[in-house]
DNA sequence: TCTGGGGTCCTAGGACCC
DNA sequence: TCTGGGGTCCTAGGACCC
């Protein structure tokens, strides 16, 4: 199997309808304004120089990059770019395409020659959106999803139960799809710090420190193990929710009162285009500096706007009165159809 | 340095039932 | 008087990904 990859996807998007900005340092993130409260989606290549990465606080990337071109974020047009993107790959001959994201997708195909399959699905890509991407090959998702980045930017690289020990055993477990910062750093609590180390590791124990199927699911990220089928059945959204980081702290309970009823609107807004009812709402409460609570019931299967404003209201009064408060953010889940994908999430036990 | 927004899934602990 | 064990549901928090 394939896994597709752009390269600086958002920002590549950016160029294409800006060629003059091509070469420059791009930083795109929340409204382009890096005085206001909101952090880097993409940096380009020649930002990146600078230390500037995704995630970052927009207000020290800018001061990083003196001459940065920093724009806003614009979801339509990545949405739009992204759909020829994945067109292009579902007319490849054989294809069954998986959608991980705006950028990313799994391809299964049957073919003699991978590498010569993979060049051919790039310049199809690139015929058909100008953008470049790189891909992995694998004979696991995990192998392929990890090929990847190998391949960048617009290579190809192959990673099997062959090579993986070679290429990956000496790096950080970190390095792997589905480890962080935490997860790597309670691995090495039990002296685990490579790949080679983690895939020695006997599954069972690491049960006590992870639980009975993330601790058995490492093991085998680790070994580069695990699914390796593509399943192209459409994606259904457990839920839908907004949140919004306020430019200044809401201090005035009238505030928070609005705040809930346009999150509300929202929110019902992507439900409502789903045709599902809703049965649970979470919502979540950050409040200054930075202290995030979240506040969730279940609710019996509703479609009725007023009601689910009414309990969106009603999880607010939970809210502590008088402190300062950062984000707020609603979060409505739906009624599931029983024949949905489970497991969408490679990086967890699902697979 | 000061930390977005939209998702998914797992774990722990308490409540409740048998 | 001091007190089982298992299962399920619910909520809160955490981790990770793009």
């Amino acid at each position: 199997m394939l896994h597709v990859d752009l390269d600086q996807f958002i920002a590549a998007v950016e160029v294409l309808r800006r060629p003059e900005l091509a070469g420059k340092p791009i930083i795109v993130g929340g409204r382009g304004d890096p005085t206001e409260r909101a952090v880097v989606s993409t940096a380009s290549y020649e930002a990146r120089a600078f230390g500037v990465g995704s995630g970052m606080p927009l207000r020290i990337a800018a001061r990083k990059v003196p001459d940065a071109v920093i724009l806003p974020v614009d979801h339509e047009a990545y949405l739009a770019a992204s759909e020829t993107v994945m067109t292009a790959l579902r007319a490849q001959p054989g294809a069954t395409v998986q959608v991980l994201g705006w950028d990313e997708a799994f391809m299964g195909t049957e073919t003699d020659d991978p590498e010569a399959y993979a060049r051919q699905v790039q310049a199809a890509v690139l015929e058909r959106t100008q953008l470049h991407c790189s891909v992995g090959i694998g004979d696991t998702l995990v192998r392929a999803k990890v090929a990847t980045g190998f391949g960048k930017p617009a290579g190809v690289f192959r990673l099997t139960a062959g090579n993986w020990l070679e290429v990956m055993g000496s790096r950080p477990t970190k390095d792997l799809w589905g480890v962080g910062t935490k997860v790597s750093g309670r691995l090495a609590k039990l002296g685990i710090n490579t790949v080679a180390e983690l895939a020695a590791s006997d599954p069972q124990d690491l049960v006590p420190e992870f639980g009975p199927r993330m601790g058995p699911w490492y093991a085998e990220l680790g070994r580069g193990d695990g699914a390796s089928i593509v399943d192209d059945t459409p994606w259904v959204a457990r839920g839908h929710s907004r949140e919004t980081t306020f430019q200044h702290d809401l201090t005035e309970p009238a505030q928070v009162d609005d705040a809930v009823r346009e999150l509300t609107a929202r929110v019902l807004e992507d439900v409502a285009a789903e045709g599902r009812p809703v049965v649970g709402l979470t919502l979540k409460v950050r409040y200054a500096p930075f202290f995030t609570k979240t506040h969730a019931r279940k609710v019996p299967e509703t479609f009725d706007r007023t009601e689910i404003l009414t309990r969106a209201l009603d999880l607010a009064t939970a809210i502590e009165a008088g402190r300062p408060i950062r984000l707020l953010g609603l979060r409505a889940e739906m009624a599931m159809p029983d024949d949905a994908r489970k497991g969408h999430t490679p990086t967890r036990g699902g697979w």
